[in-house]
DNA sequence: CGGGTTTGACCGGCGC
DNA sequence: GCGCCGGTCAAACCCG
């Protein structure tokens, strides 16, 4: 695969032996792809920083309703009419004021259905042409637990037909289908699915709460993501996996690889370290080392994490350095036998 | 028959 | 107050 490489000081590792193309008409189709992809990636990052802007708007304004309202306790309307009131207005007001998080999702722009997997079921309850957007809006309850309050938008976005815009309102009270799916089928994997995050965070948001907040990096990283997530049917018996990493506490050390499988992406890692110790011992024709020395190699980064896509909810779900010793453990064990 | 979808009606908020 | 708009309801419909 071609390492993602956008303009942004940031340089992916070279992750497989590139032959040079020949072909100029291949080179050229190539580059015009790139080109679209790039323009693609750069819409998709806009709606992104959007969504970012207004997330911390609305932010600010409930820190700030919050604090007026401690300062100056104020007599709910709610409880100016009680008789009257109706069960709209109820439910209205039990309805959560946070956790609006928007996932942009790539389909086939043939593809007229407004449904988004992400692992949890739900019960459409209307649907509505808006305004701003000749793509009708369907609205979603989660279906999945009883009383769970979460509910969700999908409209395909204005700019790109080949893109649905999911917003979900809401936390959900209870663990999605494929998380029960994955408890009951991989018991051995406890390590794994122990460490599947709530899988309707979108990937983007789930890249800038894992990383720090560089804003160019984070950027970088969703642009690469979504060009992966688009290619998803490539991807189907394995797990596309991007190695995270800062070598040293220079923040321009940061970098990513990305791999087919995550035993690809350990075979990555080792063959990093083994880069190192060749740097290192120029003249040494063989070199030896053990897991603890990897292990050494890889506490001894300023960041390592690991991102696996998971094809059943169409989404990366984020990895530590401890899960990424485990599955090393694993992997090298697997190896020797 | 039960559960999900469709769709027109309805409601509340908001701007003018 | 009125009209527009987004969001929700609920009856009718569909499907396995």
């Amino acid at each position: 695969m071609v390492p993602t490489c956008i303009d942004l000081n940031l340089i992916p590792l070279s992750t497989t032996d590139h032959t040079p193309v020949e072909d100029d008409d291949m080179v050229c189709d190539l580059s015009r792809k790139g080109y679209n992809e790039n323009k693609k990636l750069k819409e998709m990052l806009s709606f992104v920083l959007e969504d970012y802007n207004s997330l911390k708007t609305h932010f600010n304004k409930l820190v700030q309703d919050k604090e007026e309202l401690e300062s100056s306790p104020k007599k709910r309307k709610f409880d100016d009419d009680t008789v009257q009131q109706s069960s709209w207005k109820r439910r209205k007001e039990e309805l959560p004021t946070s956790g609006i998080r928007r996932v942009y999702v790539r389909i086939d722009p043939l593809d007229k259905s407004l449904v988004v997997r992400d692992g949890y079921q739900w019960r459409k309850y209307g649907q509505k042409v808006t305004r701003d957007n000749p793509s009708p809006r369907a609205y979603y309850r989660c279906s999945f637990a009883p009383l769970c309050p979460v509910k969700k938008k999908v409209q395909r976005s204005m700019d790109d037909d080949g893109v649905l815009v999911a917003t979900y309102e809401g936390e959900h009270n209870h663990r999605s289908s494929t998380q029960e799916a994955a408890n009951a089928s991989f018991a051995d994997e406890q390590q794994e699915s122990s460490s599947i995050i709530k899988l309707d965070e979108v990937l983007v948001e789930q890249m800038a709460k894992y990383l720090c907040k560089d804003p160019n990096f984070t950027s970088e990283l969703a642009a690469a993501i979504f060009s992966k997530v688009s290619e998803v049917d490539f991807f189907k018996s394995n797990k596309h996996t991007i190695i995270l990493m800062q070598t040293s506490q220079n923040r321009a050390s940061r970098t990513f690889m990305d791999y087919e499988s995550i035993s690809q992406a350990m075979d990555g890692i080792c063959a990093l370290y083994e880069r190192k110790l060749k740097n290192l011992n120029p003249v040494m024709r063989n070199i030896t080392y053990d897991i603890q020395d990897l292990y050494n190699f890889m506490d001894g980064l300023a960041d390592l994490s690991a991102l696996v896509y998971d094809h059943s909810i169409q989404a990366y779900l984020p990895n530590d350095r401890e899960w990424i010793r485990n599955r090393m453990f694993h992997h090298l064990k697997k190896l020797a036998h």
